[in-house]
DNA sequence: CGAGGGTTTGAAGTGCATCAAATAGTGTGG
DNA sequence: CCACACTATTTGATGCACTTCAAACCCTCG
């Protein structure tokens, strides 16, 4: 029993390490580092509907998903939440609390059953004092994050409900379909509305008009993009950003 | 006249040198790197209007306001614009270049006539490969500035014109202030309007409904909050966040 | 099959935008 | 110092987009 408690860690150890070194935070940093953080790190599976941790909490982990989704959001005294992202595959997240007195700054609540990894914050500061790799890799990642929370705020400004669907499901293509292309919404309607900002109904009703307007498909969560560049051209002339403006920007680079 | 133009470099230069001193970027940095960067940067003074750059030119440099206003903002292919934010004294922007194809990611514009200091990119980026402790501060500014982006995205999420409007008078105060408190807006309604996201026709309308439900006296763009307790419940209720929310996060943070 | 969540649809209400016009404020030249 | 022009701000009337509330529908799973 000893012995095989061992080797399964054993072999958990090594998966973590080849798991971590894909990571753009680990992205030329010596292997020795990276078993040290391996060494102190495991995987845990949740249920949908976990907390992971309270915006306030003290943030003694970070975290990297590995399947499923979490939410990441606010919530407000009268009741109502912010979300800020949902991450899946790759997704960091916990790291933004390294710099604001070591308290997470928004709650995070699993929304798809997930398995994910968990890490200690402690170690990350202590190899940022000494690893200037380390440092600026982290520095990339919150740097892509502001890009895309910026353009977030933009969003917010210039699009309605139609093209902020329209602009979320072109942000799930990759580039390399050129004039159709069939995708499974991630998650729930009703959390990608929220996400989006705007209520069920409202998505419900937008994504009508959207169909009506460019061309979709809709068979419950799978959803046929018949002519991308029209739902380009609907989507995203009321935008700076231009088609697959998300384009290299995997959720891996999420803070 | 070459003596008093050298004299006055000096001078200028001593004057830098000092100014960069106080900056978070430049915290426990050396000095001679503080001078370096002193050596390579200089004042300018524009006008109000005046565009610094555009989103999407090469960033050379970065950019530290001393006096005025500068607005980031970004524009969409249909003429309207998302302001990301407003600077003044010590904002530090053009600065996220640095991990962005070395392209400014949004447009710069003088919006109160301004003097400025103008600092080389490729400086800091040398720096930043030797330095562990301006990438650790870059690392903070960062940090914070993304912060006070994700409360943006929740405050776009949750509260209603006149609660904005609340809350921007509320970061303008400082916490020495127990009750009552008389600020001046410091740049245009117009401007403020845009800035949260609204019509000046909506900001005027808000301030109105603002001034009936918390007493406020207006004269012109100077406004007296006679009760500060009933602003905060007024707005900060429907926000994750507490009064004073941005207490010791001042401009300076800012990229 | 029936309970319960997610989703859609309908009707009515609210808040902000829009368009238009009036008013206040600011700077200019006479 | 005043008249004028020009801009910023306010006010009014109307329209539209999203929300709210309510009910129906649909899907999944015990």
């Amino acid at each position: 029993m000893d012995i095989k408690n061992h080797t399964t860690r054993e072999s958990e150890f090594f998966k973590i390490t080849k798991l971590l070194s894909c990571l753009a935070l680990f992205d030329k940093v010596p292997e020795k580092m990276i078993m040290h953080f391996a060494e102190k790190s495991y995987f845990k599976t949740q249920k949908k509907g976990k907390i992971l941790f309270f915006h306030g909490d003290e943030a003694l982990c970070f975290f990297v998903m590995i399947d499923g989704w979490v939410k990441l959001f606010r919530e407000t005294f009268d009741g109502s939440e912010a979300i800020l992202d949902v991450l899946d595959h790759y997704g960091i997240f916990g790291l933004d609390s390294l710099f604001n007195d070591k308290k997470y700054t928004y709650s995070a609540e699993i929304v798809e059953d997930a398995k994910y990894l968990v890490l200690p914050t402690s170690l990350l500061h202590y190899y940022m004092q000494k690893n200037q790799q380390i440092t600026i890799n982290i520095l990339g990642l919150l740097s892509k994050n502001q890009l895309s929370q910026s353009r977030e705020i933009e969003h917010f400004h210039v699009q309605n409900a139609p093209q902020k669907i329209g602009c979320f499901l072109l942000r799930l293509c990759n580039a390399d379909h050129k004039d159709w292309i069939t995708i499974n919404l991630p998650y729930d309607k009703s959390l990608i509305s929220s996400r989006l900002g705007m209520k069920p109904e409202t998505f419900s009703r937008g994504l009508f008009k959207l169909k009506q307007d460019t061309d979709l498909e809709i068979k419950g969560s799978s959803i046929t993009i018949k002519n991308i560049q029209k739902m380009v051209d609907y989507t995203c002339n009321h935008c700076s950003q231009i088609f697959l403006c998300n384009n290299g920007h995997n959720k891996q680079d999420q803070m």
